[in-house]
RNA sequence: GGCGGCGUGGCCGAGUGGUUUAGGCAGGGGCCUGCAAAGCCCCGUACGGCGGUUCGAUUCCGCCCGCCGCCUCCA
């Protein structure tokens, strides 16, 4: 069973479920006011080999991540382009599902989106109020923080030293600097739904609680999203839901940061910061390698240099795909462990190996590095001529990249163009003929048009550098 | 000011109280090859600094230095 870092206990504890065999995961999704950067499709990548290795032990697995589509951000820039926030949130929405589609990432089972749970949010803020852990004031609703109990647990902070390190707001009338706003009584030319408060918009992540708490029911099992979102904002979503009586998520789980030169990434330093930029400029598994190779909550730096390096693994594997002809599992969607009563061609210690290590607190850096060490292997066993034990190992390779949705199938053989085919025949020729200049002018000639050139014992064999 | 994290060989990046190594990339030597490519084998004596605990610390503790993040809407 999966043991997880929980961020709201500081400890590596076993996943507890509700129910045997099932888990729901909720992943704090994007707001869509703008293109997705290298964070974005880092916490896409992590909630996906997560959700893909529960389903690889057997367990059935709802994900739900939603959009955001409506908020000050969106707002603002709709007005600065003079088009309807919705016409904004439908364009980035859809560049959002490009990009998680390039990262071959699963769509969630559900998407719910802000906008279609406003009436859901103005019950639960009403609720509040009636319970009189919140309060009306000029300018919207806000939550009590200090009626709420273990608030700052996700901050690590007990609330007396978030008290002292809160900054001063003057334009608002709340009780506690910390209290922080459930409802937005509306500005003019701002959207607004209806409300007892007058018209509006929801505040703080309101949605997210709904919306989790809706689809997936009480204590659901897992609660996630990137660091950054353990306070303010899941500390907020947690306060009210334990304010309203629920139980909320029963773990957290937050990923590190994408790095740019050590630093946090930021738009200012211009350099591979767009996702879109990214997977325009590598192959798009290249990212996921990167992101498997170190641990979900390191940060991770993300250089054109260490894009390299991680297509340069990604070439050792796919060789081996080739070598070994591996198909393309990956193809019809997540795989399953088998188990014993499975593939026997598989090698079954190298998946109990894997599995020791992802069910240590994802450690996909040890798996990864355990899928290279059977790379190694059935290359090695190929070369000594023991064919059987090489498929068995490859066959394992195949199935484990499949479990971390790394997609190292068989790749599509290139298209030839007549000339490049022509002096492959060429070179067949001359070197049959033991005609090495010939053979080697038509190698230097293929390699200038952008072609491997590899001879094998059926010949030359050409592909795309 | 409060809280948290990090510092590993050329680069990236795991891990561990000590006997035999993470892994990838790059580099060197060898095998294979007509020569290459791919692949295989071998190689680097790394763990920020100073103390402490210990038979023994990169791994535990303390201090210091350096870097980074969070403390109200950024994954």
């Amino acid at each position: 069973m999966l043991e997880l870092y929980d961020t709201a206990t500081g400890e590596v504890a076993p996943l507890s479920l509700r129910e045997p065999g099932r888990i729901s995961i909720y992943v704090c999704g994007l707001t869509v006011y703008d293109a997705p950067h290298l964070g974005h499709g880092r916490f896409a990548l992590v909630f996906d080999v997560l959700r893909r290795y529960l389903i690889f032990t057997g367990l059935t697995v709802t994900y739900v991540s939603n959009i955001t589509d409506i908020d000050d951000k969106i707002i603002e820039r709709a007005a600065e382009q003079g088009i309807e926030p919705s016409e904004l949130t439908a364009t980035y929405e859809q560049v959002w599902w490009e990009a998680v589609d390039a990262l071959g990432v699963l769509r969630p089972d559900q998407v719910p989106h802000a906008t279609a749970y406003v009436d859901r949010m103005v019950e639960l803020v009403a609720d509040l109020v009636a319970r009189g852990v919140a309060y009306e004031t000029a300018d919207g609703v806000y939550l009590s923080v200090e009626e709420v109990p273990g608030y700052g647990l996700l901050a690590l902070q007990p609330l007396e030293s978030l008290r002292a390190g809160a900054r001063v707001e003057s334009d608002v009338d709340k009780r506690s600097p910390l209290d922080f706003v459930l409802w937005k009584k509306a500005k003019p030319g701002e959207p607004t739904w209806p409300s007892p408060w007058g018209p509006g918009r929801p505040g703080w992540h309101t949605e997210c609680v709904v919306m989790s708490l809706d689809l997936l029911g009480d204590g659901f099992e897992l609660h996630g999203g990137g660091m950054d979102l353990m306070f303010p904002h899941h500390e907020n979503e947690r306060a009210q839901a334990v304010a309203a009586g629920r139980q909320f998520a029963r773990h957290w789980m937050h990923n590190g940061w994408v790095t740019v030169g050590g630093e946090k990434m930021s738009k200012s330093l211009g350099n591979f910061t767009s996702l879109d930029d990214l997977l325009a400029r590598s192959d798009p598994r290249a990212y996921r390698l990167l992101v498997l190779r170190s641990h979900y909550r390191s940060p991770i730096e993300v250089t054109p240099d260490t894009v390299t390096q991680a297509e340069a693994g990604l070439a050792r594997l796919d060789e081996a795909a080739r070598r070994f002809h591996l198909e393309d599992v990956l193809a019809s969607g997540p795989v399953i462990d088998q188990g014993e009563s499975g593939d026997p061609e598989l090698d079954a210690d190298a998946v109990t190996s894997f599995r020791k290590c992802m069910d240590d607190d994802l450690d996909t850096a040890g798996a990864l590095a355990m899928v290279f060490d059977l790379v190694r292997r059935a290359n090695g066993e190929a070369d000594a001529g023991d064919a059987p034990g090489a498929q068995r190992s490859a066959r394992t390779v195949g199935l484990l990249c499949a479990a971390l949705g790394l997609r190292v199938a068989h790749p599509t053989e290139d298209e030839i163009d007549p000339a490049s085919a022509d002096r492959v025949r060429r070179r067949d020729e001359a070197r049959a003929a033991g005609s090495w200049t010939a053979a080697d002018a038509l190698r230097a000639e293929l390699e200038q048009s952008g072609w491997l050139v590899e001879d094998g014992p059926d010949g030359t064999r050409i592909r795309r550098r």
